[in-house]
Parts: C-alpha cells; sequence; structure tokens
DNA sequence: GCAATTTCCCAAAGCGCTTTGATCTGCGGG
DNA sequence: CCCGCAGATCAAAGCGCTTTGGGAAATTGC
C-alpha cells in the first residue's frame, strides 16, 4: 500500500492524505481521522527512501565501529554505549546506521555518510588527543558529537566524564589506605581519555609529594588477559604493587583472577579499585549482593551517556546553530570489597 | 555534486553518467574512465535515499536489539555477533541498520522495516523455542535469517551451533574426571539455545544412569552476578557440586570469583567448564597465558558466526529462492585450567 | 554499396513522497 | 449583492537517482 493508493480508495489527494499523516493544520479534523483511520486499516507506512528523498533528512545517526582486522577488541564500551543511544534514536524515529570498518576506513566511512547523505549526524566516539576526525567533520559540514575529548575541546560539542578527577580521587583514596606502591592498568594512552585518567593518577601522587615508578604503569587495550598477565608479573616483582588502579572492570577481574591465583585475597592483602562503565552483564553494583559492590570504583554509566549523547546529538539537528555544548559529568566513588589497608610489611 | 551537475560538467547525458559509474557494458570503456576520473576528482557519491527509492533496495539490514526498561541487561552476544555481520556489510556495501526497542517492541519494529521497506531483510537473534518472530517475518514475506533455531526448524533459514553436542561433551568431560555432583548454570531457559545446552547435560547424565539434583540447575539471564549468586549458594550447601557446567564465560567468573572467595581453587577443588563466545575482551585463548586458557570450554566465536550469517542473509537477498540454508557449527571443546579431577571427599 | 547489426549515448519516465502555488467553497462585512 | 478572506482541498513540480525505449553513428555481412 503507498500513498497513491491509499489517497485513491480515500477519495482525496495524495496532499491532503500527507497532510493530515503528519499532522498539518490544512486539513479538517474529521478528514484527519477519517485518513488515520484507513491508514491503520490498510496498514500503510510511508516509504522511507521516498521520504527521506523528498525532505532531505535521512531520519539516521551514523555511528561508526571500528575494528583492527586481526579479530581484535571490540570494544564492549562502544556496544554498550550504542546500545543506550539506539534507545534514544529508535524512540524519536531514527535509524541508528551502524558502519563497522577497518580502523583504517574510518575516515573514509564519515565521509561516505556526508557524501550520500544517508545521516544527518554522526556520533564520535573514543577520540584521540590529536582526532582527525574532528576537523574532518567540520570541513565536511556534519553534525558531530564527540563522547570525550580531544586535546583542544573549545570548538566543538562533546560529552565527556571527569577523568582526572575520578582517577584523582581514586588514588587519593588509596594513598589515604596508606598504599605507597601503586600500580596504574591503563587503557591505550593514545586515546584522550587514557590520557586524563593518567594524569589524575600522577596528580594524586604529586601532591604527596610521590612518584609511580614507570614499571608500575601500563597502557594496553583494556582486556581480562591484560589484566591478568599485567598484574601477574607486577605481583612477581620484588617491590610488588600493594594496590591497582585499574582503567576498566574487565582488567580488573584480570587482576583479582591474578591475585586469587598468588594466594592473595583482593581487598586484604592486595587493593584494586577500577572505572566502572556500569556494563550490565558485569553489575558491580552489588544490589544482589549484601556485601556491597565487589570493586570499589568510579562509576559512571556508558549506557547513560550514550542515551544523553544521542539527546544532545538530536538536539544539534533541529537547532544547528546553538552555542558548543561542551557537558562534563562527574562519576561517583562507590566503595567496595576490593580495597582495604595498606598491609604492613 | 549531484549526478546533474557531474553529467553536465562531463558534457554527458545522465544515464551515461549513471550506466559509467554502475559498471553497465553500454558505455564506451574511454569514457567510462572519463566519467570516473571526473566523479573521483568532484568527490561524487551517489545520495542514498535517491538511488534507494529508484532501484527499490533498501541496500540495508535490520537488526533489532531489544532492552527491558529497567536498565537491564544487554546481551554482550548481541554486540559482537553483530560487529561480526557489520564488517561483512560494510564489505558487500549494505547499511546495518540497528533498532533498539524495548523487549515489548520488537515485532513492531519488524513489522516497521518491512512496512516502509527501510530494510532489504533482517537478522534474527536468540530464538526462543516458538518464537512469533518466524511466522510473522514470514507472513511479512521479508527475507530472514535466524541465528540458532526454534522447537521447528524445518521451514526456515537458520545458522546454529550445536549445543546438545557441547554440553553433552562437555558433561561426559566432568564425568569422565570422576564427578559426580555437577551443577548446570543456564542461560534463560526460555531461549531455545539455552534448553539444548541443558538437554546435553541432562543427557550425558542420563547416559550414565545419573541425575541431576533440581536445586543444583539453575537458569538466568548470564551475568557475573548471577555466576557469583548462584555458585555461592551451591557451595555453602552441603551437598556443593565439586563442578560446574555453565553456559557463558562471564557468568563462570562469577563463579570463579564465589570460589575463590572460599578458599578453593578453580581447577583442584572445584571444575568449572563453560561456553566460550570468544568475546575478544575476555579472550580465553590462551595465547598470551604459557599455561593455556584459563577455563576449559566449549567454544564457539560469536563474531565469526555474525560474519557467516550476513553472508548467508546477503545470499538470500540475491537469491530469495534457494533451499532453506540449515547450518549447523560444531563447537570445540579447549581444555583449560580450571577443571580437574574430582576431589575425592 | 546497402541493409543489418552492433556500439554508444540520450530523453524521458518513473520510484513514492513532500511541498508549493492554486483553486474552490462558504461566510461575514460593507 | 458583491468583495474579501479564511478554510479545505488539489494538481503538479520537484527530490536525485535508475532504467526503459529509442536513435544516431560506427561497424559488419553479403
Amino acid at each position: 500500500m503507498n500513498l497513491r493508493e491509499l489517497s485513491e480508495q480515500l477519495g482525496l489527494s495524495q496532499t491532503t492524505v500527507s497532510r493530515a499523516l503528519n499532522g498539518y493544520p490544512e486539513v479538517r479534523e474529521a478528514t484527519r481521522l477519517r485518513v488515520q483511520a484507513a491508514a491503520a486499516a490498510a496498514n500503510y507506512s510511508p516509504n522511507t527512501p521516498a521520504r527521506r528523498l523528498a525532505t532531505g533528512h535521512a531520519m539516521a545517526i551514523g555511528h561508526v565501529m571500528p575494528f583492527d582486522g586481526h579479530e581484535a577488541v571490540l570494544n564492549p564500551i562502544f556496544a554498550d554505549f550504542i546500545a543506550g543511544a539506539g534507545e534514544v534514536y529508535a524512540r524519536e524515529g531514527y535509524d541508528l546506521l551502524l558502519s563497522v570498518v577497518p580502523v583504517g576506513g574510518v575516515e573514509a566511512a564519515y565521509r561516505q555518510m556526508a557524501a550520500n547523505a544517508s545521516v544527518d549526524a554522526v556520533m564520535v566516539q573514543a577520540p584521540t588527543l590529536d582526532d582527525p576526525r574532528v576537523p574532518l567533520l567540520r570541513e565536511l559540514g556534519l553534525p558531530f558529537l564527540v563522547h570525550g575529548r580531544t586535546a583542544n575541546p573549545e570548538d566543538y560539542h562533546w560529552m565527556d566524564v571527569a577523568n582526572v578527577r575520578a582517577f584523582r580521587r581514586a588514588t587519593d583514596l588509596l594513598l589515604d589506605l596508606g598504599h605507597r606502591r601503586i600500580a596504574l592498568l591503563n587503557g591505550l594512552e593514545t586515546l584522550d581519555f587514557a590520557l586524563r585518567r593518567r594524569r589524575g593518577f600522577e596528580e594524586a601522587l604529586d601532591a604527596r609529594g610521590l612518584k609511580a615508578h614507570p614499571d608500575h604503569m601500563h597502557s594496553e587495550v583494556m582486556t581480562e588477559q591484560y589484566g591478568y598477565r599485567t598484574a601477574s608479573a607486577l605481583l612477581d616483582r620484588e617491590d610488588a604493587p600493594t594496590a591497582f588502579v585499574v582503567s576498566s572492570i574487565i582488567s580488573a577481574i584480570g587482576a583479582r583472577r591474578a591475585a586469587g591465583e598468588r594466594g592473595l585475597r583482593t581487598g586484604r592483602d592486595i587493593s584494586i579499585i577500577c572505572h566502572d562503565d556500569g556494563l550490565s552483564y558485569l553489575d558491580n553494583d552489588g544490589l544482589n549482593a549484601p556485601q556491597g559492590p565487589a570493586f570499589t570504583a568510579t562509576r559512571s554509566s556508558i549506557r547513560a551517556a550514550g542515551r544523553r549523547c544521542a539527546e544532545i546529538l538530536l538536539s544539534l539537528i533541529e537547532t544547528p546553530d546553538q552555542p558548543y555544548v561542551q557537558e562534563l559529568w562527574e562519576p561517583d566513588l562507590t566503595l567496595g570489597r576490593s580495597t582495604g589497608p595498606a598491609p604492613r610489611s
């Protein structure tokens, strides 16, 4: 069933039917009701490509998910963020166009989206310090929102969490508990958020006249294996750390495993504090655990961030010329069972 | 830059330019090259909605990701599967349309996709025993592929892993190791795959004249918390199991945590065997761990499944009337450090 | 050398929708 | 009684592309 058929069936023009269905005021209320009833009965739904062509609006948002060829790490963060954003898009009648491309093809993917008008705006995730996507998208004139920030976050729209403060607080907590040998298991420090976290970590140490041993700071893609392998190596050292600050709950699980294998009880012999993105299947909030959360963690729901980012991005489509939206979320610091006073040695 | 402008600039008709770019033979090779060069220079890319309208092909595949309102569990399996499929779509020039809708709205989402012609085909994930989407999509005439199966998997296209056999083998392994009190931490048994896994589990026991204690079998959404909570409760029982068969590596991590807290060493005091979907950030294959994989596991990459499903689905678009594609993958059983002989008690 | 192809290109007709610019009523005011 | 105007509807012109149905020029066959 298309518009022409529906209008013929109703004895009305396509114009009137279209207007009736799209809520324009130039149509009598009685007519509108009649049209709506007929449309519902005929299970009519306007053809998306046709509508897009006519309006010039793609009614779609582009997300690009990069992967490196070797079967490698798909950031689980990406997935939850996309799910959050997708909720909002669906609610607002937008489609989510997901482009899964090799890392080298990311820019081309954005360029493509702009050139063929398949999306109205794009979301940028996990920016690097000097992310080329920002100038590219500005040049292409495609509305975009960055989840995170680059080194110079002045002249574009972004939403981020206060990574420096979060990791400073986390490190402070460990210092207050008496820990002095604290290791940092950070994410990939080509990414801006990881650099900010390291900054928070180092600031906390600096403030007490301390300095992290270079061998105690690591940067890698945040897998469980990474946490396990790195913590294992560190714990086997002479100057083994008594505490870990970990950039992801996933790697923290690996660190906990390493500790467990060495007979170290997490929260007593060894302290772990991590960032918890609120991944539902790795729920740490302890609602079901009477003893409280397993991990002490800085916490900020990536899913909620996705939702909020989607809202902002959609508002940017409606009102392109608003002042820069630059929203900073403050993560919680929740106490769990993975931290305790530094063991005396 | 659009087709008309490009053709005017070249002094050719739109027809010729269109044909040159789309590889039709009716255009001289010299002309084709000239057109291609001009298109590249002008950074021309055909307008997607227009092309879709003209061809009648959406050049997009629909995926529906359900979520329940309470912030709840987004299946991590979904994400990796989608990423795998997305790789193939991107390579073949298809878009991936992701619809994130409340569980109640799933059918409506598919219906919508069919009605407004926004996709050429849809992927169906995580079918239930008697999934209503199968008859719905058949009625809508929308090509679809099911990842998994329903109770009656005769008359549609699907791709699945041999869940019964996998879990039977896993359980057999534990029985061979002397375990007699084996618990099953299964996924949600409204889903067909979980039922098949339970069947495999029970068949293995039956074959030796054994029977699982009802309290030893559990079914829930596969989170880390679920594994932890359930294993904790089981391990505190009088008749605590000596081994666990777990439907997901994520819940297995929770079970391992529960064991660890009780001073039980995984692989010695307690055995765990799980299904490993090959999630990259929870990599279990032990390439980096000289001792081998952490978990003994039935293994089948969900990402690879996504890729394969995408290939099949695209072939179904090209050739709608082929005989039912019904492809069954045999999972590996990889030995890791989480299993060992049953402790004598 | 002329008809019959083949090669290469074009004008124009859609695809299904939105939107512009009329048109056609009916009604109150002068 | 006619004009003007708001209200309700319509015909037709796009949106940017593909594709049909030709047609002119170049090539072939006899």
